[in-house]
DNA sequence: TTGTAGGCGTTATCAG
DNA sequence: CTGATAACGCCTACAA
């Protein structure tokens, strides 16, 4: 089968009667042409349906108007969220996005390499990576532009969630709802890792003391990122003598298990024990979950737009832009009940 | 800031004193080289760090190892699945996708014909938008090489699941438990669309009659594809002289919509009424809501598969491929029960 | 303002 | 088997 030849920027040329130079600049506008020059090509364009060939526009202009982006986990919604900020911010910007879905850590590494190396993409956004992984891999290209949202990297810009302050204008929601005793079940930083921010732990205590509570040690609690992780944590908390009244979760799947172990031991939601979550996903919504939004969209669009500075020379002001999550009240969590059962 | 120099195979050539015509050879392990100059040329290669331009290569090859991939809402987790499905397969193939979110009628066509003209893919996968819409772009360009999953494309092939199979599953399952009178809760074929594919109800027809049921017409209703409209069409059956004592619903929203309905009535869901949905959404499982699960990974890899044989110059043999769905039993659907309510 | 000639980094063709 | 050389389609000085 024969490839049918193109469409291109001289076959407008021959039918405006101009040279291709002129063509050239009348698409990319730079250039001042004469309008009826400019109309002349216009047409032509028209006619002949001409779009010029962006492989051709890369090649010539040095860059390809495209980003990359490394998702983990496609089927997670709030990585799915950041990308839809991403996607949004990109296209206004008319730029196109190659996107990889990174499952294992070595394929994380190996499109980083690719799209570093291949030249592209332009820049490349990395979406919740751990640290160390992509700072390994970032090492070997420091000229190459690089954002890392929700991810922080190593001489690189990085957009993140104020985890500190999420968790703290949970903790203080409980405060103010008359709870004293306030469990943290925080979680490791992904399914796959032993590391465990010091962030919310930080926004816990914080609140805690501002309203005047105890904290003890015993009352925090670090579990998988799991359901079951959340069940069992909130299991161990219950049947202490002292039972915490609230518990604040580092997760939403982990608030939903303890929302079980609450009902398992014949307590209430909210009416017995408070339970908030972390991340607002579908699920939360559904049952009713207090949760910490994070503003995800947002962070994937300000990605974008640091990228595409930094393109035109203008190195980020702060290598670390913090986002702040805001509080979503559901019917999980209210006023303290008169039963604290000692 | 001056761009630096890139790597080229030029440079490659030098460093192992060789034509670059040789590098391109090796690289491309087309033609053959005595092992000694390749084995020069390689040890040039990884010494530079060399990696050759996409751009460059896209150019010349007059293709450009991309597929573009159009995808409606994100955040929709059977959309997600499917293009999971696609980076896999495209990964494996040495393909790289540029991917756009389409929420609007209008960025499909927009993005349909950026990509389709640009000449930046080599092929287009359409995932789930309107039929009408994309047969409308898709003749604009019939040369072009495009397969729809789950969309139907006039010219092009599809992939697409076989929803009278899914629901004829999910009514025989609800018929073998016993079940005599069994209410269908259809939808529009998307939120913004009035049609109604009339696959399910044939599945659902089909089923009845195997099992010697009557299918009142009444007992067929058609709402919008949310957890409302399942609540009100479930409200509605179950208020009738003889409620059906399973509903089979075209979607999971609407089954739990559904599953609202049955509890706010006094009833229970699986030992009084049964209910199935469809799709499998996360929710699905945690409700324990029985569904019919569509291969969505699967259509994804295999629209892939099809349009990297479209490049190779062969044709599909079907223009249209179907994939069966499978049932997924939970605790939603039950034995009929001894009470049928009258 | 407009046309022309190089160049971007590969691949492919064609002699040698 | 290998080395030049002409595309590929566009951009951008430079000259007119």
């Amino acid at each position: 089968l024969t490839r049918q030849r193109n469409i291109t920027i001289r076959d407008v040329a021959r039918e405006a009667g101009v040279g291709l130079g002129t063509v050239s600049r009348v698409l990319s506008e730079s250039s001042h042409v004469r309008p009826e020059t400019r109309q002349r090509v216009l047409e032509a364009v028209e006619r002949l349906g001409f779009r010029p060939s962006r492989m051709a526009q890369g090649l010539a202009r040095g860059r390809t108007q495209t980003l990359g982006v490394l998702v983990p986990f496609f089927t997670k919604h709030y990585f799915l969220e950041i990308l839809r900020g991403v996607e949004q911010s990109a296209f206004t910007y008319d730029y196109s996005l190659i996107v990889y879905n990174v499952e294992r850590r070595e394929q994380a590494l190996a499109h980083f390499d690719f799209l570093g190396k291949t030249r592209r993409v332009d820049g490349l956004i990395v979406i919740a990576l751990s640290h160390e992984l992509i700072t390994e891999a970032y090492a070997e290209m420091p000229a190459f532009p690089v954002v890392g949202v929700d991810t922080r990297i190593e001489g690189a810009a990085s957009l993140l969630p104020d985890h500190e302050k999420g968790m703290y204008l949970a903790v203080r929601h409980l405060a103010r709802l008359g709870h004293q005793r306030i469990g943290l079940i925080d979680r490791h930083q992904d399914p796959v890792s032993e590391v465990v921010s010091q962030e919310r732990q930080r926004g816990y205590r914080k609140a805690c003391q501002e309203a005047g509570l105890s904290v003890p040690d015993a009352y925090q609690v670090v579990t998988e990122y799991s359901q079951k992780g959340g069940h069992s944590a909130a299991r161990r908390l219950l049947s202490r003598r002292q039972p915490p009244s609230a518990l604040a979760c580092a997760s939403d799947v982990q608030a939903i298990g303890a929302m079980r172990a609450v009902q398992e031991r014949g307590l209430r939601v909210g009416d017995d024990v408070s339970v908030t979550g972390y991340h607002d996903v579908e699920l939360a919504e559904y049952v009713g979950l207090t949760t910490v939004r994070v503003p995800a969209a947002d962070m994937g669009a300000a990605a974008v737009s640091l990228l595409i500075e930094m393109f035109v020379g203008r190195p980020p002001e702060r290598d670390m832009i913090r986002f702040s999550p805001r509080l979503v009240v559901r019917q999980s969590s209210r006023l303290a009940g008169a039963n604290s059962s000692a």
